[in-house]
RNA sequence: GGCCCGUUGGUCAAGCGGCUAAGACACCGCCCUUUCACGGCGGAGACAUGAGUUCGAUUCUCGUACGGGUCACCA
């Protein structure tokens, strides 16, 4: 009866990419749905690729997503640190302890002769592995190198002979011959673990239950259970996940511009959608439904929704979501996120409420703003032909006729209201006997010059103003009688 | 190349021996409507392939094709 204990162990790499932040998604999930512990660890034993501040953008990423950690590098906890390069000792203390027990030994082979042998092996057609040099050295060959200070490596002793059966609760068993498998290093020269080993080491060490990592460790994970089985611990449950693509060819990548959260979140999309999303990538719920906030995807999450093959990332289907959250904001909450949009390309002082308003259904992407409400300020130079309307039955002559009518109508309002605007004009209309988009139509397009506008005209009319409707009408007028 | 894994509409996917093979996005049409959206209704579109097992295969087994992963003192 263990508590369940997940972790997250990303590599501080500067760069969070969705595919990761997705692992860590599920992570969450499963300790969450059972009253778990999910820690967050990183992973930072390659010294050559630290990149500064990486390990902000993990804790801001993931905080901004509300995937909050029990236990971690910045809050602490009963099994620390969480900082592999802050473990350093441990790493070496189970090295040596796996060393004693049989499972592994001191390698003292340098690059060169490994490159060497690497080379030779492929010139034969044969798989490089290491050839096992030093695997027989007597113990008083080691002692004297060590004494003599010669830069040594730790490998695991893998069984020369036999199969090893590895259990994947997605994969099932997946069996591999002992002889395909290298005599890989666990500990490097620089006494840092490389990533098997300090995995098994600390999920281990940190009581870790389920690990939930990329496809690209299955391969190893035979030497895990191996490992596991020399220090005579128990494995966690694993599952393996595949990769998100852009297509079938390829894994989303860094270079595609929308392979990280930020990325995604400076495109003008929301937090919650792309949680969302990502889900649903690799993943699907019991039901029909496919919304959920991140309560809501604890509560639905079960492992046997994963799916085994790759999901091809599509932009597409992550704005319709995204859309579907913004439909689903409090308007002054859209009004509030939406603005600095508006801002970009309407400065004018108008009513951003209303405006807002008028977006919210019709905006999938926050990005899509600025080219929406870009006619606010200043009308666009436009084409005659948009009064040219087959369903509404408007030409420039129709539409010249009916706004000399309009504009007497306009002028006479004296309370400017969206109400007072809208009898006004369908007053006018009553009065002419004509369809509503005979007159509106052609309105529309004189006082914003665009073919499609959020909202109409009289919202148009409405918010820019009765004096900018009116210049904007005149000048229209003109374009129509030249 | 060796080893491992995968393959249901354009995309995400449900399915777990018997179904007219769900649903969502995208697409098309219609309705609503002052444009565009929103909303509503409807439509087109899929089990990679060949054997085998079985009364019956999308579902189980094997082969083939295609795709991916992995073969580092990187994770």
């Amino acid at each position: 009866m263990n508590e369940v204990r997940t972790r997250f162990a990303p590599s501080p790499t500067g760069y969070l990419h969705i595919g990761g932040l997705r692992t860590a998604l599920f992570t969450y999930c499963i300790a969450k749905k059972v009253g778990g512990k999910f820690i967050l660890r990183i992973e930072d034993t390659d010294q050559e690729r630290y990149v500064e501040g990486a390990n902000e953008v993990i804790y801001r990423t993931l905080r901004a997503v509300g995937l909050n950690w029990d236990e971690g590098p910045d809050v602490g906890g009963d099994f620390g640190p969480y900082i592999q390069t802050e473990r350093r000792g441990i790493y070496k203390e189970y090295a040596e302890k796996l060393v004693e027990l049989g499972g592994a030994y001191y390698c003292f082979c340098d690059k060169e002769r490994l490159q060497e042998l690497k080379a030779v092996q492929e010139a034969s057609g044969v798989n490089p592995m290491y050839d096992r040099h030093c695997r027989s050295l007597s113990p008083e060959e080691i002692k004297e190198k060590l004494d003599a200070g010669v830069p040594y490596v730790i490998r695991q002793k893998i069984p020369l002979d036999g199969e090893t059966t590895f259990h994947d609760v997605l994969y099932g068993d997946i069996t591999v011959e002992n002889s395909t498998l290298d005599d890989q290093i666990l500990l490097k020269t620089d006494g840092l673990p490389t990533y098997n080993f300090a995995n098994v080491v600390d999920d281990h060490l940190m009581g870790i239950t389920h690990v939930v990592r990329g496809n690209e460790y299955l391969a190893s994970a035979p030497k895990y259970t191996l490992l596991y089985k020399a220090f005579g611990w128990e494995e966690p449950v694993y599952i393996h996940v595949e990769h998100i693509m852009r297509d079938k060819q390829h894994k989303l990548s860094k270079r595609d511009g929308d392979a990280s959260y930020e990325d995604l979140i400076a495109k003008g999309y929301l937090s919650e959608a792309i949680v969302n999303y990502i889900a649903l990538l690799g993943w699907s719920p019991k039901g029909e439904r496919e919304i959920f906030s991140l309560p809501e995807l604890i509560e639905e999450f079960d492992i046997s929704g994963l799916s085994k093959s790759p999901a091809i990332f599509d932009p597409l289907k992550l704005r319709a979501i995204n859309g579907e959250y913004i439909r689903m904001m409090p308007p002054e909450e859209f009004a509030k996120i939406a603005e600095p949009w508006i801002r970009q390309t309407c400065k004018g002082d108008f009513d951003i409420a209303r405006i807002a308003l008028l977006l919210q259904p019709r905006t999938e992407l926050l990005s899509d703003i600025p080219a929406q409400v870009d006619f606010f300020d200043e009308m666009p130079d436009y084409d005659l032909s948009l009064y040219e309307n087959k369903k509404m039955k408007t030409d420039r002559a129709t539409s010249l006729e009916v706004l000399k009518k309009v504009k007497p109508v306009l002028e006479n309002i004296t309370d400017w209201n969206f109400d007072a605007i809208h009898d006004a004009l369908f007053n006018l209309i009553g009065e002419l006997g004509v369809k509503n988009g005979y007159l509106l139509w052609p309105l529309r397009v004189a006082i914003t010059g665009k073919q499609f506008t959020p909202g109409g005209a009289i919202e148009a009319a409405e918010i820019i103003g009765k004096k900018s409707t009116l210049e904007r009408l005149e000048r229209s007028l003109k374009m129509l009688e030249a």
